[in-house]
DNA sequence: AGGACAATTTAAAGCGCTTTAATTCCTGGT
DNA sequence: ACCAGGAATTAAAGCGCTTTAAATTGTCCT
């Protein structure tokens, strides 16, 4: 009883392989094997009759073995934030990419206890032939060093190694954007939220404290500690409310912080835009709700992700060596959450 | 010039396999292999050995070669949508799961581009021992079918089949918990805000229903259509609008779109909980933004995760054959959005 | 010293596919 | 009838690793 159960559940088990095609069609594996990837050669009668037999034995390739046996793999390893909204549109639009060129993504997920060089070992460890980073927070040389196994293309993010390829927005000037249309509007107090240590933190904030100066209003530069995440817009919230007086117009680091943002001053009956004009930066998902209607920057996802790949396969397959950064303008959505100063 | 470059590229591409290791220690492939993957045997000294080589070379295993030879692979598909803040959170907690038993993940999405069969099918080419379906929207009879290439759990929807793993909340029940809870407070007109024609979406209308019929409330029962987006909330909230009299509560398929009915209502001035309650279903990330704080229900993603794995892991490791149901009980979340009847 | 037995080590056979070089099979032209 | 030359097919050599069975080495008794 238990043996025959063992047993039927091993046959069932076993995939069907090139070679049982081969055999059912009377060709050699060989034969299958340039009828299935689709390279010419074969004629059309082998090929149809390959086609079906593979169908009828339901066979499905074994990857494992087709990418170890080709010297290629056509993989990018993808590293994300699954928790990143801007990420899953990043993700989209570069799976869309990728498909176009004849490339395939693995991906691999950072997490609370995965850090990214697990992650990217992984990703490594699957062959990908090159690494496209969303937004890595490892220091420069850690990634230069990556670069020697795979090209390495980072998004999203400034890296001063000339080495890379990056794909960003000019981050400093997407802020400076915002900065500059709530000045236009009649703004003077803007504070600006922070979003931490990394290095597109400091680019966004260098965008802030410049355009601030641009306009001569040096002495209103005002930045509040904070991170990514939407508690840190709440704390931050706080932390104005608790001041003598509320700035006029808040900037934050991403759009979660801004939504944090939008709760605290929410919370407190302060009204956007009336009392305090809000903004934030990436264009998430969650800006886009009705309900938040944040005004915000686009880093053209889309836009980024073909590059990105694009990148990849310029190394790749047209043997580019010369690193190149492509930095894209952001433009700015406004949506509901400014207006003119009280 | 040319071939000097590429030639180097080609030099620094090529990654060190076993026999470089080996060979640079003087001892068998077999013998790193040993070493490499902790298995006993080999002595302490070439495990020092090996291990120094190894890391002097920068060694790091091919996992297609691995995998391809070893006949297991260790490896859990799993098929995510990469843009709902609850499979990320599933995804969490498999990932920690799955490392606790020592198997991997590999994941695969669906976008709009690419369907839930060409996610599988990736999965099923890196040969993932078993599938783990995060709502998986497929047919019965197409789930049942992949079942024979690999066990398949599928995670959240009921399934009638009676031979595949089904690990799920009673999802009924969870929104018979809100209703309950609702009439509890003394609620009477309560109108459901529907989740579209899956599975899942079915036995949470039903459970509304069934709560209502058991409060004697069966005149009140109100289905509105919808679907799982923000847009659909939205759009049922200007349907109740538009109606002679608003309802004291809506309960919502999911949290996405009840945020998009709280956003319909907000902007029509509606106060929430004050006219009208409101509750939502999964308690993912965004419903406990403050700025939301929406009453739901919660579906343990981390338990669930951890179930899903363990019974791949009977499956492939402990012979089970017979399917089983794990149907989790679901907890009420209650936050601000509800409150009792104007 | 001889031998039994355990501890290490390794040779070699794959895993399922790709790919190259060679072979076989057809054409049509002379 | 014969052969050049192209089209179709295939044999066979890997890809880099695991794993089994066998070989080797070392240890401890008697």
């Amino acid at each position: 009883m238990e043996d025959a159960g063992a047993e039927r559940r091993r046959a069932e088990k076993k995939r069907p392989r090139l070679e049982d095609v081969a055999a059912r069609v009377g060709v050699s594996t060989a034969s299958v094997s340039l009828v299935l990837r689709g390279v010419a050669g074969p004629s059309e009668r082998t090929r149809q009759r390959v086609l079906k037999a593979a169908a009828d034995l339901g066979y499905q390739v074994d990857r494992t073995a087709s990418l170890l046996a080709s010297r290629r793999t056509r993989m990018l390893g993808v590293m994300v934030d699954v928790h990143s909204p801007f990420h899953a549109d990043l993700v989209e639009h570069l799976h869309s990419a990728a498909e176009d060129v004849g490339y395939d993504l693995v991906l691999s997920t950072q997490t609370r206890t995965r850090d990214e060089r697990t992650a990217i070992e992984t990703l490594l460890a699957f062959r990908s032939e090159a690494l496209i980073l969303l937004g890595p927070t490892a220091p420069v040389d850690t990634l230069a060093a990556l670069d020697g196994k795979a090209p390495v293309i980072v998004v999203g993010r400034r890296i001063e190694d000339g080495e890379l390829d990056v794909v960003r927005t000019a981050d400093d000037d997407g802020v400076g954007q915002i900065v500059d249309r709530l000045v236009a509007l009649g703004h003077r107090e803007i504070t600006y939220v922070d979003g931490g240590k990394g290095v597109i933190a400091t680019d966004r904030r260098r965008g802030y404290r410049t355009a601030m100066r641009r306009h001569g209003l040096d002495a209103h530069i005002k930045v509040l500690r904070g991170d990514n995440t939407e508690a840190a817009g709440e704390r931050a919230a706080r932390h104005l409310l608790d001041a003598d007086q509320l700035p006029t117009a808040v900037v934050a680091f991403n759009d979660q912080s801004a939504i944090g943002v939008l709760a605290g001053l929410a919370r407190a009956g302060v009204s956007v835009p009336g009392e305090v004009s809000v903004a934030g930066y990436d264009d998430d998902r969650l800006s886009r709700l009705s309900c938040f209607d944040l005004t915000t920057v686009s880093q053209g996802a889309e836009e980024q992700a073909r590059y990105a790949v694009a990148a990849a396969v310029e190394r790749l397959d047209q043997g580019r060596t010369e690193p190149r950064e492509v930095v894209l303008a952001p433009h700015l959505v406004v949506r509901r959450t400014i207006a003119e100063p009280r």
